[in-house]
DNA sequence: ATAATTGCAAACAATTTGCATTCAG
DNA sequence: CTGAATGCAAATTGTTTGCAATTAT
């Protein structure tokens, strides 16, 4: 594969906003480079995703969280107020040990949120 | 509210299937009744959401689970063969108090699935 | 030349909206 | 009669596909 501008551009994009939907993306590239167009976005998403070297999380609705692979943490989405909170991804290690033993199933902590109310919301409900 | 036929058969759908889309709800009502509209679908099932009869989980991609109140336990997401399993809800608890501790976050353990790889899968990677 | 990459338009899936019609109290 | 509920068509959002034009080797 080559290392075209566009992708330069979507991999650079991605390491400012540290994480991003495929449309903001696409917005934030565009500023400098309004040629660029969505569809080579995607795939150029995609394509990094398949080198490992991003990767994306389903916050819950809508479109999907990428960011570069370094960044990785778990996902807290309010599910009262659309806040993402983020917890190192260690928080999980008990569970994906429960899982692997209980159900064989080999956790990928990140790879979707989890979903509550955050301490806000919480007191805003009582 | 009025609990009309189509409110009625949707609710029906859901206690039979046990779960499923709001494509999947739509075509069982239809079986019966192909009058009914997908748009009432959505509104019926956003509604007995709000009476907390039933809820939703996003498994990732694509559309949402719905199921009734009672059927309650964390979806477990094969990311490769997209195969669901269910693991009781206590698997989560002790990550729920974790996440109260350190982050005041209220966790809804079954609103979103959790992503990894089945045994199968594990066995098949290597 | 030839294979990879891109842009563009159109298709697609899931969902929402506007609005006119129907229905129950 | 009046407001709630429904159906239908159209709009919206997020994403994918087909294909022709462009680009790097």
């Amino acid at each position: 594969m080559r290392m075209t501008p566009q992708r330069q551009l979507v991999l650079d994009a991605l390491l400012q906003l540290e994480q991003a939907t495929p449309e903001q993306v696409c917005q934030h590239v565009q500023r400098a480079t309004p040629s660029v167009n969505i569809t080579t976005i995607y795939r150029t998403l995609e394509l990094l995703e398949d080198l490992g070297i991003v990767r994306h999380t389903h916050l819950g609705h809508g479109a999907p969280n990428y960011s570069v692979h370094e960044h990785q943490h778990v996902h807290l989405v309010c599910h009262r107020c659309d806040k993402v909170v983020e917890a190192p991804r260690d928080v999980m290690d008990d569970l994906r040990g429960t899982l692997r033993v209980r159900f064989g199933f080999a956790l990928d902590a990140s790879h979707l949120a989890l979903s509550g109310l955050c301490a806000d919301c919480q007191e805003a409900t009582e």
